[in-house]
DNA sequence: TAATTTATTTAACACTGTTAAACGGTACAA
DNA sequence: TTGTACCGTTTAACAGTGTTAAATAAATTA
């Protein structure tokens, strides 16, 4: 009867083994070196085996985001439970997603959809830089009369202009990817940050 | 010697035709679903003739991606020539840029490398609102003092949330796809837009 | 020890991107 | 006209992918 036992923990550990062995690979060489057969030899065995733990290779990407999801909401837990006043958990619970993302970047990208590989195309292309250059030209007119005649700096300039870029592109990926909220939502949402950036420029 | 125009014409016509039967073949299944045999079925050729006209797979997807500056381009400048005020320009750029990502989804997806394939996963995955639920939570702690008596509407809370999430997430992924700025930018984008989140809910 | 069940592998299928070789036809020189 | 060089195109193949069915090895049970 015993070893009833003994088997039943061994399968457990051979899937621990095969989710583990899976983020090895992908953290080793990106989400595209991951495949059956490599995961099968990172733990020894031939691909086939990997079927008796999992239904097929999309459960074994669900169950690491599953892990990841776990992971996040512990580390938001730990952020908040040290402190007290709630403005100081928000930015603290905000500074440790953001921590997670980059501590964890794989599992980041499996869980919310950041695709990495097509990054070499747009790098080499100048036409990448069009779309921020004409509204890079808006922000510098918006900001030079406000600040004359201080001529506005590169980082300043650079900061308001990824905070507009980082609201916008969030919430476009998060609707493509998860269907985020109702369209009301997000116009609201992108109507109040946009006058609100706007509004941190002009005083 | 105006044969070789006509064939010079043709040549160009079918490498136009690969780019335009690619685009179809995403719109209709996905990025998922483009593969060399499926675009030479739709030019009725076979797929080796492809490599006449691109080097390799990655080309197609790179000259999609240009096109899709060159359009997201086009439209910010269409924005922008509707208004005089800087401040206007950028709102109406802004919501251009918005207005893009959805019209031509598929496009947005591949310059900045927004994966859906993986929306069906999380989904069904109770995990997957843990964190939300946990920021959620504080948010409402921190809204509820100001606005009493008044509780929070689900629609109120649900803006800021967005709105913290977008901008984090954005932020995030921009740099994640490796064209985010300097780290000092990053936690100053970061920490500005958390506080005056925050202060917009405080007050 | 023999029979049966379980664990694991081998072989195969239908795909994928990509390349080399073969084929068909056209153009041009002898 | 014939031969030859070229060009466009296809066929065949290779290595890889996820996945399944059959064959085999190992362990358990009778």
């Amino acid at each position: 009867m015993a070893s009833k036992d003994r088997i039943l923990r061994l399968k457990e550990e051979t899937r621990c083994n095969i989710l583990d062995a899976s983020l090895k690979i992908v953290k080793e060489g990106g989400w595209d070196a991951l495949s059956m057969r490599k995961i099968a030899d990172e733990i020894e065995y031939t691909a086939p085996i990997i079927y008796e733990y999992f239904s097929n290779k999309g459960a074994i990407l669900l169950e690491l985001t599953r892990k990841g999801f776990l992971l996040l909401a512990k580390d938001l837990e730990a952020a908040k439970s040290r402190h007290r006043l709630p403005a100081k958990q928000l930015e603290a619970m905000w500074l440790a997603y953001w921590n997670f993302a980059f501590a964890e970047k794989e599992l980041y990208q499996v869980m919310y959809g950041v695709e990495t590989s097509c990054c070499e195309m747009a790098k080499k292309m100048p036409e990448s830089e069009l779309p921020m250059d004409l509204i890079w030209d808006v922000i510098v007119e918006l900001m030079t009369p406000i600040m004359a005649p201080h001529v506005p700096t590169e980082d300043e300039i650079c900061i308001k202009y990824y905070t507009f870029w980082s609201v916008i592109h969030g919430l476009i990926s998060i609707n493509m990817v998860n269907r985020g909220t109702s369209d009301e939502t997000n116009h609201e949402v992108l109507k109040t940050a946009i006058s609100g950036i706007i509004r941190s420029i002009t005083g």
